[in-house]
DNA sequence: GCTTCCCGCCAATAA
DNA sequence: TTATTGGCGGGAAGC
């Protein structure tokens, strides 16, 4: 704490608890990795790009291992599956919570019925987060001990609550105690809570939960938006998926996160999304930022919003490199994108990429239907 | 006053 | 032995 002393003797207004939480951290890591190319990750080069303690970057990919995001290599190299792994590794949650618990009762307290023994990862068993969870040949009991009680073991069992429950909202208590099993000690629940929390923050920054509250009690609760059966995707076509700029039940905490999170899913998994099961934030945000332009976009001239990208200014041969120049000056905002320690000018600035994102994708498309009305005329 | 959760200590584990 | 990993809980920001 004492860095954060001296900063704040320095400037103390500038600190804010806000912008290094885990789930902006989160979604600054997913800008980083999840795009076209990326297939290795060093920990220590996450850690300097990110500009945070490498022990903050364990957090994250613990809890992104867990569902099957990314898988380790090596000593500080993981290997970048994305999310198209997401349903494959909760579909397998799903299998053995069912195993656990077949009446599906309200809650399963899979903290005690799972341990490191009985738990089974994923049936993809080269999937390291299935190792790591299940390897105990020669494993000590401290080590046993310290494995049942990691990160990504609770983020699974966290997920098993949500996805073999008919529960719709569930309380972070709900889930220490049912996690807990046995155990009702108050410091042990409070340790747990603020574990929950960590996920809880990493997977509303990544929409798969979604913070708000529950109806009767009023109490925080957390809703799964991921995906729950095997035939069920990650729901962001549902009524319950996030629309950039439009208002949520949870409104103060979206403000605070998701702001940029998953909604610049730019990259290869944008495409597997498009095509498979994955959704597209992207698209979603064009449907919301273009409703008023659809009529012309069936027509030839498109009309496009206040700030016209430059590069669809013409459109032809000389487009496609305007693009691709534009593409890399996205690319590069991205990477060097600045973080503002001012909130208002952080979101502001978070709304300008996106609107500059939505642009760029209907230029593109511009592009193209010119692109094919001009072989029709040939 | 309660909730939320960042932060870094330090023990366990791996190399 | 050294480096890496990550559980844990104090305590402060935020509400």
């Amino acid at each position: 704490m004492a860095s954060i002393n001296d900063s704040d003797t320095k400037t103390p207004s500038l600190y804010s608890r806000k912008e290094k939480s885990l789930g902006v951290l989160c979604s600054n890591f997913l800008r980083l990795y999840n795009r076209e190319g990326v297939e290795s990750i060093g920990l220590d080069n996450a850690a300097n790009q990110l500009g945070v303690e490498r022990r903050r970057i364990y957090d994250i990919v613990n809890i992104l291992e867990s569902v099957g995001v990314l898988t380790r290599r090596a000593k500080n190299q993981y290997t970048w599956k994305g999310f198209s792994a997401i349903p494959h590794a909760v579909e397998e949650l799903r299998k053995q919570a069912f195993n656990e618990n077949p009446k599906g009762s309200q809650f399963c307290s899979f903290g005690t019925v799972v341990n490191e023994n009985d738990f089974r990862g994923p049936s993809n068993s080269n999937s390291s987060y299935t190792d790591k969870y299940t390897k105990s040949s020669g494993s000590s009991k401290s080590e046993n001990n310290r494995k049942e009680k990691s990160l990504g073991l609770l983020t699974q069992n966290f997920i098993k609550l949500f996805i073999s429950s008919n529960a719709d909202l569930i309380s972070l208590d709900t889930a220490a105690t049912a996690l807990l099993g046995d155990v009702h000690d108050p410091t042990a629940m409070r340790t747990k809570v603020r574990r929950l929390y960590d996920i809880a923050n990493v997977f509303s920054s990544m929409n798969l939960l979604e913070k708000t509250r529950h109806p009767e009690s009023g109490k925080p609760s957390f809703r799964w938006l991921g995906p729950k059966t095997k035939s069920q995707t990650l729901d962001t076509n549902s009524s319950k998926r996030r629309a950039f700029g439009t208002d949520i039940t949870n409104h103060e905490y979206s403000k605070r996160k998701n702001i940029d999170s998953l909604s610049d899913w730019s990259s290869k998994d944008v495409t597997v999304a498009m095509h498979g099961n994955i959704d597209c934030l992207k698209v979603e945000h064009n449907e919301n930022n273009t409703t008023q332009q659809q009529s012309s976009r069936n027509s030839k001239e498109f009309v496009f919003g206040p700030f016209t990208p430059a590069i669809t200014q013409r459109v032809g041969s000389s487009g496609n490199k305007k693009l691709k120049q534009a593409q890399d000056w996205e690319n590069l905002a991205d990477t060097y994108r600045p973080q503002y320690c001012n909130k208002a000018l952080s979101d502001l600035f978070g709304h300008y990429v996106h609107a500059w994102k939505s642009w760029y994708v209907e230029a593109d498309e511009k592009k193209r239907v010119h692109l094919s009305s001009e072989e029709d005329e040939d």
